[in-house]
DNA sequence: AGCTCAATACCTCATTTGTATGATTTTTTC
DNA sequence: GAAAAAATCATACAAATGAGGTATTGAGCT
């Protein structure tokens, strides 16, 4: 390794932030030198002194991770902040990717895969714990999140035909229209549409297409 | 061991193909009976014999692994896609997680990374790869809320009475429940309902409640 | 004062849709 | 191989819907 990562941690509990001190200068082409409590005392310094990668703990005694982030990312845009978190709380992780984070780890990473994400942050990449980038990728796009395992059962009742058909009666198709990109008769199509409907306790469109789409 | 995640493979290569195939098969925990060599033939059996995780391939032979994922996703909402490509091209990262794909990986990703990767997709993790990951982080706050903009301004064309109906018939509402539910008369609501899709460029219930729930 | 537009309301017509009953053929499952 | 489930199609009727046009009222704007 030719010149090192240069890594900064901001963490208040002193075992984690030790741990991770430990962590990164015990491997090979990580250096940290630089270690806070508090925001308010990185953002002093860091201010003064950039480094390559922030390792940036979200909640802070004082200042937050986030708010942190938001001060300095502009001062130094080349620095990476890795913001790093026990729970995946949807709301903070935009924030703190609004505030211009880079990438976002849950703490219960295993040492091998935060060095692994450290590394591919300084090359550009945004490494995201993937239970994290499921609530970027969700609401960002207005994805239906399914995540959920309990999510409608009730579509469980229905036969993959009945599915297909439902699937486009999403898109706003008639009878018709279905019956002719299924080939089959528009009688067949009302028919299935008659058991769909029996089967999801409705009686027009938009509410089967209402509960096929999650949003009851 | 507990029930295997069934694993689908849409991949025209045949070398590559084989290989995941092998891969997938050989590792502990996964199953793949189902490999498709064009999007046209996964369409047609996931859709009536869903999997719980799709390789798929964005660059095949007539339709492409985006479209296949757009038909699908919506008949199989717990069906996870996990796209493997070889160069993560912005334009194509954006179109299939609009598409709903749920996951994004580089092809020259190591067998180990992508067992994990289709473990904690099936999790309900969305893992990326880093450089992916990137982009997608980037439009986060570059673009602020494109889609929502979008969908405003299309909306913004609606007078409030008019939002007020859809809103109606976006729960399922009939023309006269609609009307005894606001003291008017149901040829008034045939009315505001034709003016909205006049407005929306629509010819039925489901595609302007489409349209309002922010699902083109 | 004149203009525009939203909201209200009615009429007509053809089409779509929801409901019902019944039947045949495949496919799945036991 | 029999039973059950799914998919197919037919006929029929009443209600809901989509597409046109027309008209009155009131609010807001110039």
């Amino acid at each position: 390794m030719n010149t090192p990562i240069i890594v900064a941690i901001v963490e208040d509990k002193d075992d984690i932030r030790q741990s991770l001190a430990i962590l990164v200068n015990g491997a090979d082409g990580f250096v940290c030198k630089q270690t806070y409590v508090n925001a308010e005392d990185a953002l002093d310094d860091l201010t003064r002194y950039p480094v390559d990668v922030v390792l940036m703990d979200i909640d802070l005694p004082g200042m937050n991770g986030i708010e942190c982030v938001r001060l300095l990312k502009p001062r130094h845009p080349d620095m990476q902040f890795m913001m790093c978190t026990i729970y995946d709380e949807e709301e903070k992780v935009f924030e703190a990717l609004k505030a211009g984070a880079n990438s976002f780890i849950l703490k219960r990473s295993s040492p091998a895969r935060l060095l692994d994400a450290i590394r591919e942050l300084h090359d550009g990449g945004s490494p995201m714990s993937s239970s994290i980038a499921r609530k970027v990728v969700g609401s960002f796009f207005n994805v239906p999140a399914p995540a959920e395992a309990e999510r409608n059962t009730e579509l469980d009742v229905l036969t993959p035909r009945e599915r297909e058909i439902l699937g486009r009666l999403s898109k706003g198709y008639s009878h018709k229209e279905v019956a002719d990109e299924l080939f089959v008769s528009p009688t067949t199509v009302r028919k299935h549409i008659f058991n769909i409907y029996e089967k999801l306790q409705v009686h027009t469109k938009v509410a089967a297409v209402n509960k096929y789409l999650g949003r009851v």
